[in-house]
DNA sequence: GCCGTTTTCGGCCCGACTGTTTTCAGTCG
């Protein structure tokens, strides 16, 4: 039998999760499935091991009754409890969670009335009038259903931060233009950098919420408004994404913002803190629960220090200030109470950059237009990584041309004066057996090589760790190239042992990249903690092919500041003087 | 179902908006 996977296992306890909102059961007890599954999520030993041990409960989040049930899966690959449970609901009854609008309570209450089990079956129901005849249905709601369903046709919902990023800064900037605005942020998976975003979320401070309100659902960005409430306006903006407004007063700002931020599990974590204290916080203000009604403290609060901005509230909690992009509850409450929060790389600390592409295999840009663009960004120097031959369909070059292109570039750096610098490279393609395009004597005369993959994407996950991790074996290899081929909302990553290859990368001094192109930001921002520990280093590469994508970089500084990487931790941001040695490092066989 | 500086019972984050209701349930973030 296949190894049972932490993903799998993530899955199956969101999945037990569902059932039980189904079923209506206690909201406490569906939280601790969620929870568990998160637990897994972050859990980096063996849970194989673990659990063949009988050491699951170990893990903070998982109890008896869970370990008990996770046992049986791990020893059998079926769970007794979820065939039951699932046994129980039409499995389309699952997609009609992905509707806005349409929880537990009001799925079963279709299924169990109108026998609805799939998005068809409750689009036809809303159209001949069934829905609206429901006790706690309308016509309101049978229109929101199928305005609903069309959204999620169109949309799917999901957007690479990318692809919305122009629309945020714009609303942004024009929020902060108004006079009534006092503040105004964006906040939520945004402001935490996720790759992937399912709406916007923008907080204002003004004396003036009707005005502010109205700019917002009036602006010519906006498609449609969702709710326009005196505090709350939501409306979809015409790229698809849709964006929430919340208006409150300068005092409430910085508990807004940080609420509105995220994410959800930090927020519970934040509270539970507060609470401890004798505190409750929500998105307004820090106060004494004993003065809530209905409240009952568990001990006296300690006074409330004043808060003025956020950092304030992270210290009245005794943390050190936990940036944006590391608030996903995965180790930043025990790092900024022991004082070890990673001061985190930004986007000035970079001094170049590699893998980038020209005209000679598939980009837009010359490489003197490259050269330029990099310069102007203040960079000292840029590597150049064409296809190699067997990239074919982006022209991939082959030995003659590429060092044809070292020779070129050899003569611009002579022009450069020595205050920046081309580097000769290739993005050479890692063959089907974990072999390399180009022969070590060509590899030889290069500058780096950043090794990826591009073809045979559905090898086994044996034969694909295999495979890249005979390729970063060779002593040529500088780099390894996006290391899970994924392209967001496209296509899956290609399944690959991402533990083993970090720790080959450590054993050969390789360097993971972290490709910042907004399509792929790969590796995974999550698996930078690892590799961190692991000793490999990282280097951030815009996979450029035109000059106005070497603004790249700035998605790729963000996955790199969610994987809590340092300016230490990423080789780019070496001045001109030190990197030419770490490129040299590997070749040499010696490590930093 | 989990957890414990109130430690084996009793709490678990909390407020806004919408729609349907006539005082509140459901959903969302």
């Amino acid at each position: 039998m296949a190894q049972i996977t932490k993903d799998q296992t993530a899955d199956l306890l969101e999945s037990i999760a569902r059932l039980l909102e189904l079923k209506g059961e206690n909201l406490f007890k569906i939280r601790a499935y969620t929870h568990a599954a998160r637990a897994l999520e972050t859990f980096t030993g063996d849970l194989s091991k673990l659990a063949a041990e009988g050491r699951l409960g170990e893990i903070p989040g998982i109890g008896k009754a869970i370990a008990e049930k996770l046992g049986e899966w791990f020893a059998t690959g079926r769970l007794e409890y979820y065939e039951q449970l699932k046994a129980e609901f039409p499995p389309g009854l699952f997609e009609l969670f992905e509707l806005q609008g349409l929880g537990p309570k009001k799925i079963k209450a279709l299924w169990e009335q109108l026998g609805v089990t799939s998005v068809a079956e409750l689009q036809a129901a809303c159209g001949d009038g069934r829905v609206e005849g429901l006790p706690g249905f309308g016509k309101k709601t049978a229109d929101n259903i199928l305005a609903a369903v069309e959204a999620r046709a169109r949309f799917a919902g999901r957007f690479r931060i990318g692809d919305i990023a122009g629309d945020a800064e714009r609303m942004l900037g024009d929020l902060r233009e108004l006079p009534e605005v006092l503040q105004a942020s964006l906040a939520g998976s945004y402001r935490r950098r996720k790759e992937v975003v399912g709406d916007l979320d923008f907080i204002v401070a003004t004396n003036h919420p009707e005005q502010v309100s109205r700019f917002f659902v009036e602006h010519a960005m906006v498609e449609n408004i969702l709710a326009n409430g005196a505090t709350k306006s939501a409306v979809r903006f015409k790229s698809g994404i849709q964006a929430d407004l919340r208006v409150v007063k300068t005092a409430e700002y910085p508990f807004a913002i940080n609420y509105f931020t995220g994410s959800k599990e930090h927020n519970i974590g934040l509270r539970s803190r507060a609470l401890a204290r004798g505190w409750t916080l929500n998105e307004y203000r820090l106060e004494a629960v004993a003065n809530v009604e209905g409240k009952k403290a568990r001990k006296p609060a300690q006074p409330i220090p004043p808060i003025y901005e956020e950092r304030d509230l992270y210290r009245a909690l005794d943390l050190d200030y936990i940036e944006p992009e590391l608030r996903e509850d995965r180790g930043e409450f025990e790092a900024a109470e022991n004082h070890t929060l990673p001061d985190l790389i930004e986007v000035e600390n970079l001094r170049g950059t590699f893998h980038n592409h020209t005209t000679a295999s598939d980009g837009r840009s010359s490489l003197e237009e490259m050269a330029d663009a990099a310069q102007e960004l203040g960079l000292q120097y840029l590597g150049i990584a064409d296809h190699s031959k067997s990239s074919f369909q982006a022209h991939g070059l082959d030995a003659e041309r590429l060092l044809a292109q070292v020779a070129e570039i050899r003569r611009l750096n002579a022009g450069f004066g020595g205050h920046f610098r081309l580097f000769a490279g290739t993005e050479c393609d890692v063959l089907k057996d974990g072999s390399l395009d180009f022969p070590d004597e060509v590899l030889s005369q290069l500058d780096y090589v950043v090794a990826s993959v591009h073809a045979a994407f559905t090898l086994p996950e044996a034969e694909m760790t295999k495979r890249i991790i005979r390729a970063i074996s060779n002593p040529h290899v500088t780099m390894l190239g996006h290391l899970t081929g994924r392209l967001l909302l496209s296509r899956e990553p290609y399944h690959v042992d991402v533990p083993a290859v970090i720790e080959a990368a450590a054993a050969t001094g390789t360097i993971i990249e972290l490709n910042a192109s907004p399509w792929r930001l790969d590796m995974d921002w999550r698996w930078w903690p690892l590799a961190k520990e692991k000793g490999v280093r990282c280097s951030i590469n815009p996979d450029a092919h035109h000059t106005d994508q070497l603004q790249n970089l700035w998605h790729g500084v963000g996955a790199a500041r969610k994987g809590w990487l340092t300016r230490r931790d990423v080789v780019n941001c070496l001045p001109l003087g030190k990197i030419e040695a770490v490129l040299a490092q590997k070749r040499s066989g010696t490590r930093p």
